[in-house]
DNA sequence: GCCATGGCTAGTA
DNA sequence: GCCATGGCTAGTA
Protein backbone atom coordinates (compact mmCIF):
# COMPACT_ATOMS: atom_id res chain seq x y z
CA UNK A 1 0.00 0.00 0.00
CA UNK A 2 1.28 3.59 -0.66
CA UNK A 3 1.48 5.75 1.91
CA UNK A 4 -0.48 9.22 2.10
CA UNK A 5 2.63 11.45 1.10
CA UNK A 6 3.33 9.16 -1.59
CA UNK A 7 -0.23 9.40 -2.97
CA UNK A 8 -0.43 13.05 -2.33
CA UNK A 9 2.75 13.23 -4.78
CA UNK A 10 0.62 10.76 -7.55
CA UNK A 11 -2.80 13.36 -7.14
CA UNK A 12 -0.62 16.41 -7.76
CA UNK A 13 1.21 15.00 -11.03
CA UNK A 14 -1.74 13.98 -11.92
CA UNK A 15 -3.66 16.92 -11.97
CA UNK A 16 -1.30 18.79 -14.03
CA UNK A 17 -3.06 19.70 -17.04
CA UNK A 18 -2.14 19.11 -20.44
CA UNK A 19 -0.15 21.81 -22.50
CA UNK A 20 1.27 22.82 -18.62
CA UNK A 21 4.54 21.51 -16.80
CA UNK A 22 5.04 21.44 -13.10
CA UNK A 23 9.05 21.64 -11.60
CA UNK A 24 9.75 18.67 -8.80
CA UNK A 25 9.78 21.20 -6.23
CA UNK A 26 6.63 22.29 -6.69
CA UNK A 27 5.11 19.47 -6.88
CA UNK A 28 6.74 18.41 -3.49
CA UNK A 29 5.42 21.45 -1.97
CA UNK A 30 2.04 21.05 -3.55
CA UNK A 31 2.39 18.05 -1.64
CA UNK A 32 3.04 19.62 1.35
CA UNK A 33 6.67 19.02 2.30
CA UNK A 34 9.13 21.59 0.07
CA UNK A 35 12.02 19.15 0.60
CA UNK A 36 10.40 15.99 -0.72
CA UNK A 37 11.56 16.79 -4.14
CA UNK A 38 13.65 13.75 -4.27
CA UNK A 39 10.82 11.60 -3.34
CA UNK A 40 8.95 13.20 -6.40
CA UNK A 41 11.57 11.73 -8.41
CA UNK A 42 11.64 8.50 -7.10
CA UNK A 43 7.49 8.63 -7.40
CA UNK A 44 7.96 9.52 -11.10
CA UNK A 45 10.75 6.99 -11.78
CA UNK A 46 9.34 3.91 -10.37
CA UNK A 47 5.36 4.49 -10.21
CA UNK A 48 4.72 6.36 -13.35
CA UNK A 49 4.07 2.85 -15.73
CA UNK A 50 1.87 1.54 -12.59
CA UNK A 51 -0.24 4.70 -12.23
CA UNK A 52 -0.34 6.13 -15.33
CA UNK A 53 1.33 9.60 -14.77
CA UNK A 54 1.91 12.11 -17.06
CA UNK A 55 5.77 11.98 -16.04
CA UNK A 56 6.59 14.23 -19.04
CA UNK A 57 5.00 17.25 -17.48
CA UNK A 58 7.65 17.40 -14.83
CA UNK A 59 10.64 19.40 -15.62
CA UNK A 60 13.42 20.76 -13.22
CA UNK A 61 13.25 24.47 -11.48
CA UNK A 62 15.01 26.12 -14.52
CA UNK A 63 12.68 25.01 -17.17
CA UNK A 64 14.75 21.80 -18.52
CA UNK A 65 14.64 18.49 -19.05
CA UNK A 66 16.45 16.38 -16.61
CA UNK A 67 16.78 13.47 -18.52
CA UNK A 68 19.09 12.67 -21.17
CA UNK A 69 19.30 10.47 -24.28
CA UNK A 70 16.47 8.37 -25.18
CA UNK A 71 14.31 9.79 -22.00
CA UNK A 72 15.21 13.77 -23.15
CA UNK A 73 13.91 12.84 -26.47
CA UNK A 74 10.81 11.10 -25.40
CA UNK A 75 10.00 13.80 -23.34
CA UNK A 76 10.11 16.57 -25.21
CA UNK A 77 8.23 15.09 -27.75
CA UNK A 78 5.51 13.86 -25.52
CA UNK A 79 5.54 17.90 -24.63
CA UNK A 80 5.28 19.55 -27.98
CA UNK A 81 2.91 17.10 -29.06
CA UNK A 82 0.28 18.83 -26.37
CA UNK A 83 1.67 22.63 -27.44
CA UNK A 84 4.93 23.14 -24.96
CA UNK A 85 7.10 25.20 -26.73
CA UNK A 86 11.13 25.36 -26.20
CA UNK A 87 12.93 28.07 -26.42
CA UNK A 88 16.74 28.17 -28.48
CA UNK A 89 18.33 27.07 -25.19
CA UNK A 90 15.98 24.03 -24.99
CA UNK A 91 13.85 24.98 -21.89
CA UNK A 92 10.78 25.87 -21.71
CA UNK A 93 9.37 29.35 -20.28
CA UNK A 94 8.08 28.79 -17.33
CA UNK A 95 6.41 32.18 -17.39
CA UNK A 96 4.30 30.79 -19.98
CA UNK A 97 3.92 27.39 -19.24
CA UNK A 98 4.15 26.58 -15.66
CA UNK A 99 1.11 25.57 -14.13
CA UNK A 100 0.27 27.34 -10.91
CA UNK A 101 -2.11 25.16 -9.29
CA UNK A 102 -6.26 24.50 -9.00
CA UNK A 103 -7.55 28.08 -9.47
CA UNK A 104 -5.29 29.54 -12.03
CA UNK A 105 -4.79 26.62 -14.06
C1' DG B 1 30.38 24.04 -8.65
C1' DC B 2 29.18 22.58 -4.04
C1' DC B 3 26.31 20.60 -0.64
C1' DA B 4 21.80 19.85 2.27
C1' DT B 5 17.99 16.99 1.84
C1' DG B 6 15.27 12.36 2.52
C1' DG B 7 13.74 7.96 1.38
C1' DC B 8 14.59 3.78 -1.37
C1' DT B 9 17.63 0.00 -3.07
C1' DA B 10 21.38 -3.03 -3.78
C1' DG B 11 24.50 -5.72 -1.82
C1' DT B 12 27.21 -7.60 2.13
C1' DA B 13 27.55 -10.20 6.76
C1' DG C 1 25.18 4.99 -1.50
C1' DC C 2 22.27 6.71 -4.92
C1' DC C 3 19.38 10.49 -7.26
C1' DA C 4 14.92 12.94 -13.47
C1' DT C 5 16.59 18.71 -7.25
C1' DG C 6 17.42 23.31 -5.89
C1' DG C 7 19.52 27.23 -4.10
C1' DC C 8 23.45 29.84 -2.85
C1' DT C 9 28.50 31.00 -3.22
C1' DA C 10 33.02 31.67 -5.25
C1' DG C 11 35.76 33.10 -8.76
C1' DT C 12 36.69 34.84 -13.50
C1' DA C 13 36.24 38.40 -17.29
Amino acid sequence: MLDPFTTRIIEVIKSIPEGRVATYGQIAAMAGDPRATRQVVWVLRSLSEKENLPWHRVINSKGAISLSGEGYDAQRRALEAEGVRFSGNGTVVLDLFQWRGQSRD
